[in-house]
DNA sequence: CAGCATCCAATTAGATACTG
DNA sequence: CAGTATCTAATTGGATGCTG
């Protein structure tokens, strides 16, 4: 083990081995919650995406896809043709991230219904996309 | 309804009416999954949660703490004595977020595992603190 | 189409010192 | 004990323009 942190902190966001604030690492950033609920349900080509994220700028888009990308929960499929095309779509692993995603929405739901608010966003398979 | 915002943007992140983004804004601050893991253990005085909590500065950690109370999740009970006594605990609401963390918990150490990390944190009430 | 580069404003969070 | 106040370094994210 290499000499443990001097100070008696410890808990560097990069390398916190908390499961709960790991997975909030994974899934905490901007749009990528939305982001993999939209490729949950199927894959999605970058235009498309950035019509699906309306709010996310491309350089944010671009940001936030290269970190899912990095953290295994996604696959970036780059076709060489004219004009260029890039496919995203989730991986197993992203896959098996549905249920907590869905554990969320439920109770944020219920935040939301406790606050008089309705739960008007695009993140609904079902529902017109709002963003 | 107020004026709709004239642009076609849409996602202002304090006005956001996802459920998934809701429960993210209300967890994901920083060390706010830590402070809820360790109220569902019950009651906490300040001190004790900076202890649990070391990681966190006295300003961050009450400035999470006032977010959650000002969200519902936990409640703030101070006692007119000397030296003074703040006592910290769950509300009902916050009570109900835990099947959420423990999703989260789950998913989250199927992460680390396949990082080849050990989920070394203080988030177990049964392991030692470690933070 | 799918981005990258650059600049800049705003927010965040740590360190430090102080208080009823 | 349970904070508050202040200053500052670092990070974040938006706007804009450009490219293979």
């Amino acid at each position: 083990m290499d000499k443990e942190n001097g100070n008696g902190s410890c808990c560097r966001q990069e390398e916190t081995h908390c499961p709960v604030e790991a997975t909030i690492g994974l899934i905490g950033g901007k749009y990528k919650s939305l982001i993999l609920w939209k490729l949950a349900g199927g894959t999605l080509r970058f235009s498309q995406l950035k019509r699906e994220v309306s709010c996310a700028t491309p350089k944010m888009l671009t940001q936030q896809l290269r970190e899912l990308e990095a953290d295994g929960l996604i696959v970036r499929e780059v076709f060489p043709v004219v004009p260029p095309k890039v496919e995203y779509s989730l991986t197993d692993f992203g896959q098996s991230i549905r249920p907590v995603l869905e554990a969320m929405y439920d109770w944020g739901s219920g935040y939301l219904a406790r606050q008089g608010l309705a739960a008007n966003c695009s993140m609904t398979p079902l529902s017109r996309e709002r963003c």
